[in-house]
DNA sequence: CAGAAAGTGTGATAATATAACATAGCACGT
DNA sequence: ACGTGCTATGTTATATTATCACACTTTCTG
């Protein structure tokens, strides 16, 4: 499973996500903050339905555009990531640190390690202009690596 | 749009992968290649219902397996590749070259340029094995680039 | 030929995501 | 405070993408 953050590291992203949001002048509503919330206590990347039904014990009985809603918002702030070979979504443990990132999937045990700012790929065709790059390594993480070695 | 292969490429693309799952002991049934024949003719990646459309005509009234079970051989053979940010396949152009692939998709025209041959191992962390990496990067192609400039 | 394995047809349904429109809350100039 | 517009949310319905389960056929193999 992916590692749960601490509770302490956990407050304190959310923190920081809050820092950046009043920063730019950003809202970070009940209903975002709450998927936030959800995302960075998950022990792996959180299918949208699932965090539909995280949703459901609270006041705001959440209907799909809900959810769609709030990981639009945060992944434009950066706060949140999609990873398109799951069809999942993760909390950004660096609270929206600049660059595009790289992602490590474990296919084994669910955890997921963020790389921020990783260098432009370089060898890109002649005078293309690459906007966003989509990048996941599904392998094992060290742990699961060396139990099935 | 994406380049549509010329004809005689197309032809000699197929040639190519009917001669690769002879090799192999696959097999290629019609049903499998008119999948084929339809991602590679395409002038883009092509959605699975499309593709669904595109088998309308011919002897085989397909329902959704037909095609998802075709698109899943394609890709275990190397011949055909999913594009996970938009939930489409293309047709490889290079037949089955070894190692991962690397897209570059035009967001302006479609065109989708492959690159074989792991890129850049990059710095995974420590002790991390990966068995798979999905690299598609976004923006416009040298010709869009011109144009928009 | 029998039996097994692989491929396909078919109907149903699951899982993921968006459209369209109504309502509510807040910002901002007056 | 008031009206006005903008942003966010609620709600219903629907679109899009993908798989399950089971029957049937074809192909391979002994
Ligand atoms: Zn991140
Ligand atoms: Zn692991
Ligand atoms: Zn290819
Ligand atoms: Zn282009």
């Amino acid at each position: 499973m992916r590692n749960m953050q601490s509770s302490d590291s956990l407050s304190s992203t959310l923190a920081r996500a809050e820092k950046l949001c009043a920063r730019h002048g950003w809202k970070l509503t009940p209903v975002r903050r709450r998927v936030l919330e959800l995302l960075l206590a998950a022990d792996g990347p959180v299918k949208a339905y699932d965090l539909l039904e995280g949703l459901k014990p609270g006041p705001g009985a959440a209907k799909p555009p809900t959810v769609y809603r709030a990981l639009d918002f945060l992944m434009q702030a950066g706060l949140a990531h999609k990873v398109e070979a799951l069809n999942a979504y993760i909390g950004c443990v660096h609270a929206a640190e600049t660059g595009g990132v790289e992602l490590y999937i474990c296919a084994n045990c669910g955890s997921v390690e963020e790389r921020h700012g990783a260098p432009a790929p370089a060898k890109a065709p002649a005078g293309w202009a690459i906007d966003r790059s989509v990048v996941e390594h599904y392998g094992r993480c060290s742990a699961c690596a060396r139990l099935s070695a």
